[in-house]
DNA sequence: TTGAAAGCGCTAACAG
DNA sequence: CTGTTAGCGCTTTCAA
C-alpha cells in the first residue's frame, strides 16, 4: 500500500479511502489515479490488517459432524449462500469420526477471530463444548437439535417428525413397526423415537413392544439393522429408519430376504435425499429442509452479530412425502416423474 | 496480552514466548505463572496479529463446484483431514450454480491472505479464473481435471475410466451402448466419452452410432436421459452414466418402462457413492477415490507452500466395481454384504 | 480534499 | 532468562 501511495503520489490514507470506498470524499481525479495505480501494480488489500484494527473478520465458522450424511452438505450450502450474500466468508471444519478434534477446532476458530459460529447437526449437547464456547465467548447458533437448549437454535420439531412417520404407518394399518434409530447420543433420532411412541400408545399399541435397533448414519448400519429386525420371530410389517441412507440399507436387507416392499414390508426414511425419489420402489420419507435450516441459522447469527434480539428456537416445518415404499402403485410406469420438483 | 503481561508481572514478550511455545527458554516458574494468568483471564491469542507479522495465515482456501454431487464432499473431507493434520484451517466456498461468484471468491480469498488454494472438481478451464489466479499470485492445486493443465493437478485418468466401463460392457457382449454424459464443458465426462469411443472402435463398433445424451449431475437428468435413450427405435442394451446419481435416475427410467436390469438393460455409473452398493440391483460403477484426491491435492499444496518441487500431474488409480446392474446374480440373497468395505 | 501519525495485537531482533 | 522496541498493513482521528 505504501508503494501504491508513493507511485500515485498520495498518502496511504488516501489510498485507503479510495480502496475501501467508504463514502469519504476524495477528488475524482485523485481517485482515478489511485485506482489506476492499484491495477497497474496488482495490489490486493490485506484484510488481516483491517480485521486487526476493526476487531472483526467478516468470517464465520461452521462445524459439521459428518459430510457423508447428505443432510449436512445441504445445511452447509444454506449457511454459505446467506453468508456470501452478506459479505461473510466461511471457515469450515468437519468432525467426521474425530470427536476429539472439536476442542481444537473451537480454539483455532477463536484464535482466528471468527465473528460467529454455526454448529451444524446439533447433538453436541455434552457440556464440554458448550462450556468452551462460553469461555471463548463465541457467538454461536446451533443448526440442529440440542438437548440443553442453551444456545439459539434452528431446528425441526423432531417429536412431530416421529409422529408423522408413525401416523402414516398406523393409518395404513400397520400394528407391528420396527425402528432403526441413529447412534446413541444423537438428539434428533431420540426425539423422533419419542414421537413415534406417542403415536403407538394413542393407537392402543404397546410402545414397549416395538423393536428398536441402533445404527450409524450409513447404509451398512441400515442393512444390519434391517436384518436384525426382519430375522425376528415377530417380524414387523413396517420399519422407520432414522435417515434415507439407512433406509436404503434396510430396503436391501428386505430384498435379500425375498420380502417385497411395500407389500411385505413398508419403509419410511428421513431427509428426502435427492436419490430417494428415484429408487424403485421410491422411498417414502420425511423431508428435512436442510438448506433452509442452514440459511435460517445464518440469518439468526447475522442478527446476533448486529446485536439484535434473536429467538431461542426457530422451528421449521416438515413434510411427509409418500412414495412407493409404503404405498403400492406409487411408481406406476409413467407416473414417477409427475411428482415434480425443481 | 498486555493485560496478561501486567497481571503476571512480566513483559508482553515473555507472554508471547510462553503462549507460542516455541522452544525459547523461559524459566519454569515464570512460565507457570503466565499460563495460570492466561487461564484465569480467559485470554485467547489473536492470530490475526501473528499472521500479519509472519505473512502467513495457516489457512488454505477450497472452492467446490457443487456439493450436491457426493464426490465433492469426499474431496473436501480429504483436503480437510490432511489440512488439520498439518495445522491448517480451511476457508470454504461453493459455486453451486453461481459461476459468477468465482471471481469474487478468489478476490476475497486473496484479500484474506490464504496461504494456498485448492480448486475441487476442476473444469474451470476457462481462461478468466486462471488469469485471475495468476494475477493474485495464489498458489493453487487443482483437485480434478483441467483442460489446459497449467496448474499442478491431482486427478484420475478419465480416458482410462471411460475405457474401463466400455470394456466391461463389451466383454459382456453388448454391441449397442448408450452414454449419458455430464453437462457440456465438464472435462471429466469428456475424457471418459473419448475413452469409451476408443473401445467401441477397437471392438469393431462404430463409435459414431452410439447414442449420447447430456445430463446435469442429478437423478432428474438421468431419468430424462434414460428415457431419451430407451425410447429410441434402436434401444441400446447398456448405458454408461456419467455418475452414480445419474445412473440411479436411468435405472428408474428403465424400471418404469418395464425393463429388467441387468437382463434387458445393463447400467454402469461413476463414483461408487455409498448407497450404490445397497441399491437393488446394486450398481456397477467405477469408484473415484474422492477422499484420496482431496488428500493428495492438499499434500501437493503443502509441498508447494514449502517451496518444494511438485509434479505437474498426479494420477490416481481406478477400480471397476462389478455389481448387479450389469451381471445377474450379483445380489443373490445372503450374498450382498460379502463385498465388505469399511 | 489531503496528509501525518497513532495504534490494532503480536513477534523478533537486540540488549541486558 | 527477561525486557525494550520496532514494525507487520491498515484505518482513523486531527490538523492543515
Amino acid at each position: 500500500m505504501k508503494d501504491v501511495a508513493q507511485a500515485a503520489k498520495v498518502s496511504t490514507a488516501t489510498v485507503s479511502r479510495v480502496v475501501s470506498d467508504n463514502g469519504y470524499p476524495v477528488a475524482e481525479e485523485t481517485r482515478l489515479r489511485v485506482l489506476e495505480t492499484v491495477r497497474r501494480m496488482g495490489y490486493t488489500p490485506n484484510d488481516l490488517a483491517r480485521s486487526l484494527l476493526k476487531d472483526a473478520t467478516r468470517t464465520i465458522g461452521i462445524i459439521v459432524p459428518d459430510l457423508a450424511n447428505p443432510h449436512h452438505p445441504g445445511v452447509l450450502r444454506g449457511v454459505e449462500d446467506v453468508a456470501v450474500a452478506n459479505g461473510y466468508s466461511v471457515l469450515f471444519s468437519s468432525i467426521d469420526g474425530h470427536p476429539d478434534r472439536l476442542e481444537n477446532y473451537l480454539n483455532v476458530m477463536a484464535t482466528k477471530r471468527i465473528d460467529g459460529l454455526i454448529m451444524a447437526g446439533g447433538g453436541y449437547d455434552s457440556t464440554p463444548p458448550l462450556e468452551q464456547i462460553r469461555a471463548l465467548r463465541l457467538k454461536t447458533v446451533m443448526a440442529g437439535p440440542q438437548a440443553g437448549g442453551q444456545l439459539p437454535g434452528v431446528e425441526i420439531d423432531n417429536v412431530a417428525a416421529g409422529r408423522l412417520a408413525a401416523e402414516h404407518l398406523v393409518q395404513l394399518g400397520h400394528r407391528s413397526i420396527g425402528v432403526i434409530t441413529g447412534p446413541q447420543g444423537t438428539a434428533a433420532p431420540a426425539g423422533r423415537l419419542a414421537g413415534a411412541r406417542q403415536v403407538f400408545a394413542e393407537a392402543g399399541l404397546n410402545p414397549g413392544e416395538m423393536p428398536v435397533v441402533e445404527s450409524p448414519f450409513a447404509s451398512e448400519g441400515g442393512y444390519a439393522g434391517g436384518r436384525a429386525l426382519l430375522d425376528r420371530d415377530d417380524r414387523p410389517t413396517a420399519i422407520i429408519a432414522a435417515s434415507d441412507v439407512i433406509a436404503v440399507g434396510a430396503m436391501a436387507a428386505a430384498h435379500d430376504l425375498g420380502l417385497r416392499v411395500p407389500q411385505d414390508l413398508a419403509i419410511v426414511g428421513y431427509d428426502d435425499i435427492p436419490v430417494s425419489r428415484f429408487l424403485r420402489p421410491s422411498l417414502t420419507t420425511i423431508g428435512l429442509p436442510s438448506w433452509q435450516i442452514g440459511a435460517t441459522a445464518m440469518e439468526v447469527l447475522l442478527k446476533l452479530l448486529r446485536g439484535e434480539e434473536v429467538p431461542d428456537h426457530t422451528v421449521l416445518g416438515l413434510e411427509l412425502v409418500v412414495r412407493g415404499s409404503t404405498v403400492a402403485g406409487a411408481d406406476e410406469p409413467e407416473a414417477a416423474p409427475q411428482e415434480s420438483q425443481e
